[in-house]
DNA sequence: TAATGTCACTTGCAATAAGCAAGTGATTCT
DNA sequence: AGAATCACTTGCTTATTGCAAGTGACATTA
């Protein structure tokens, strides 16, 4: 994980968004998170068809960037679901955003369930 | 551009804004258009460092996506200028988000003018 | 006038990252 | 015992990035 400002490219904080989550993958796994989906087949069943590889590295990130965290659900051999921490469940407006824009301005896109604009980062926490 | 709903990974709407969007350098370019930069050594002189040859492809693929237009501002060599389109425009609610939640979780990233969270998408459209 | 500079790129190439297919290990199911 | 499931990892090919240098059209300076 990046702690110090100095490792980023400059000290924006657009820029450093970017440089965290600024790729074509790790917000579909948010996206897929805050629909309620936690396990790693889970991720991998979405219809984008995520590449495993490149799925097991994302996951790897966004825990090390305090997006998300994992937590044992089985033993032997012990396996993992994840978690949208407070930190990841905050992304929701972000792509809230880029919902509103892409059904702005291209056709044919689905519309997400009413539910996904209702829905409050709070609502994203799993309850313990 | 693409226009034929079928060359996305998927239709969801979300994944289709990663497609055109979802990279590290794209949101910095709209950031300086926002900000009022229009001439390509503007880009340049971003305190990120975009590498030459990205700019020039992703001012050439944004345009193509019909995020910016570009018009010339002189003659002999002809050079252009590049504004946001209102396309381009409505992504100012995306850059807002993802500043304020960098805001909130990185710390010492820079804070943007004031101005920035009160400008909205028909400000930034150059009047004719 | 010749040389130097500026601006907006393009080109070449090495390094990094993405994507695909196959493999692995632990365990359960048949 | 053999086949299947799940969550990965490994190997390898292809695509993208990033750095450095080059180019072309003109303006400026010596």
């Amino acid at each position: 994980m990046k702690k110090k400002t100095e490792d980023y490219r400059s000290k924006c904080p657009l820029s450093i968004a970017l440089e965290l989550i600024g790729d074509k993958w790790s917000l579909v796994i948010v996206r897929d998170l805050c629909m309620g989906k936690s396990k790693y087949g889970d991720f991998q069943s979405s219809p984008e068809g995520i590449p495993t590889n490149i799925l097991a590295s994302r996951l790897r990130e966004l825990e090390e960037n305090g997006i998300v965290t994992k937590e044992p659900y089985q033993d032997k051999p012990t396996r993992y679901a994840y978690f949208l921490t407070e930190k990841g469940a905050d992304l929701l407006p972000v792509l809230q955003q880029l919902v509103v824009w892409t059904q702005k301005y291209v056709l044919d896109c689905l519309t997400p369930p009413e539910s996904f604009f209702q829905v409050t980062p709070q609502d994203l926490l799993r309850k313990r």
